[in-house]
DNA sequence: CATGAATGAGCATTCATTCAT
DNA sequence: TATGAATGAATGCTCATTCAT
């Protein structure tokens, strides 16, 4: 691992610790072990970290995915592996989405958003197309505005199961994913 | 308007106007018209107003949803007011809300904000719940947890509309509500 | 107690128990239960209650002394009763004499120290002066000066004792003070 | 020098003209010709660099016993010349003495006091064990007991001639060391 | 490339003091 | 007299950033 990944997943580490605002430049390379000057060898300041951590996140997303959503299943059981995955990984980093959200927020990275998470919404455009052409689900709907639509309603239940309701009992979460299936499957007019 | 508003209403702006790690707190009093330790009476730091800012943003919400949805419109046509509002508010508000959350999750508030957000989950619940009584909707959805749903699914694109995507035309957001309403409509089973 | 009153014994409590720089000013209204503003009603600034706290002091000390020291008693015991009411005031107050001087230091009120101090010298140098008359201790010394010295060292051994050495056994302690009866006993020539 | 010295030295300057409380660190950088931040990374406040200011003024007291104690010379002697040594340290510096007691008093480093105190508690025991050795002084004190005694009496009549005391005249201050002198030798049992 | 001691502008925060009630 | 909310000057302290090694 290079300094650079060093950085980040220190980052990672740190921001999750102790949030965003209190995170020191100072904690980051005590955590990445390296000393305070070369941080500034490779990220001008603490914010434009934020872009790579993305990177980093979205990578996970898509290496889970490919692991976990197997193609030959039928489409409502790839459907709750998906959701499986955005659940798991929200669980695991409960607020990294939401940091990075912040952290962008804060800097001009914004923009950079929509590149760093066009392989989540290409892959999901796809699945939608693939089902769309098997006509599994209805004709009339948009693979690409519908796969973002999809994404951030998966990611928005996710955050609400377990960052804001203060820790929900898993039946709890399990209803919830359960109402979700059906609120997808409906919304996507899937035939059964 | 007692000091305490006064200062809510002073941060909203500053917050919008440089963002939440920009913003001193000397900005805030400066606006609010009060001295800086006035500020500390009724905070004890600058991201505790957040709590408070959600409340003022949630209560825009709700008297805009009570202006502008109209109980004896047909459930699409409130479906798009309802849409319409958020939309707007999220319009007017680029940032506040993407701050809300950022600002958050960098305090021990986050537990707070479904206490805060809980007059909208409400609204959405009995809106739901009447549909389902008339028999607009399908009878099978949860409406409390759909109700979550619909209000995450409906923010979220909101923001990709307008935060993410660098300033999209009237056309695509038109076309993007479209799918919207199609996309929740078939989720909710809504019978024509 | 008139409020005064109350001022100054609070402002003992809270010194003790935070030191004088860091004890605030809304501290010492807060335990004598009156509002912030009466303060400067009876005392110009925080540091200038000092002075009333070493008369409050000095007139616990000189209590003690005229309830502790009996006049009939042989020298040596009348001594040894001495360091007990000193010796027991320090223990009591471990600081508070420390804490006066340092107040004062602070201050310009140094000058007072003395006259403050005056009653407890005097009575020293009077129970000196009868010891003189009565030829139980040497011709030679002088009855004021002596008295200073021997009031600084039965402190600065007692501070020795209660301050500085890290708790002491009460052997250690017992075998302290008879040195010191000794120390002055020697010293002020003593016939037995 | 190095830093760390720099600001013990500026401390002891800044303290002895504005006192401790009126003194900023700020102050103290200023004269020790580094920058604020710097304080920070070799003290954690102001007054933490009490302790070392103690130091610096036992090195001092040590330096000059050595230098004026003549080893030769006869027991009085001797010890007049300890006495003065102390007397010229207060009179040089009238308060720091007071600042130090002041400052630990003040934080929680009362108890490096000992510590600090002890190369002089223990140059001052073995004089007096040469002292008893030689059969000068009475055999039954205790030499380390007896010690601290002597420091603490000759301190605190060096402190009430040039702190409380206003200004006393020199023929004032030549009776009262002598009388001092008087006192410790009938303490001692010198055998003249 | 890497270091980490030094920097000092910048900001949060405090708290003695006031004054309208 | 008594109050305590409001004040804002004063200051401690932080921490991103630099640069000589």
């Amino acid at each position: 691992m290079d300094k650079k990944e060093k950085i980040v997943h220190a980052a990672i580490d740190v921001f999750r610790e102790k949030g965003v605002e209190k995170t020191k430049v100072s904690d980051i390379v005590q955590i990445a072990g390296i000393a305070q000057g070369t941080f500034y060898l490779y990220f001008p300041s603490k914010l434009s970290v934020m872009p790579n951590i993305a990177e980093v996140m979205v990578g996970k997303m898509m290496e889970d995915i490919n692991h976990h959503v197997q193609e030959g299943s039928p489409f409502q059981v790839q459907l709750e592996q998906i959701i499986d995955v955005v659940y798991n990984l929200t669980k695991e980093y409960p607020d990294v989405f939401a940091l990075i959200y912040a952290g962008l927020t804060q800097t001009e990275h914004l923009k950079e958003w929509e590149a760093i998470y066009a392989p989540f919404y290409k892959w999901m455009s796809e699945f939608l197309s693939l089902a769309k052409d098997s006509e599994i689900i209805r004709d009339s709907l948009h693979t690409e505005r519908t796969a973002k639509m999809i994404i951030g309603l998966i990611e928005s239940t996710a955050e609400q199961v377990y960052l804001y309701d203060n820790k929900q009992e898993k039946e709890t979460i399990r209803l919830q994913k359960q109402e979700l299936v059906s609120f997808i499957s409906y919304a996507l007019g899937v035939k059964r």
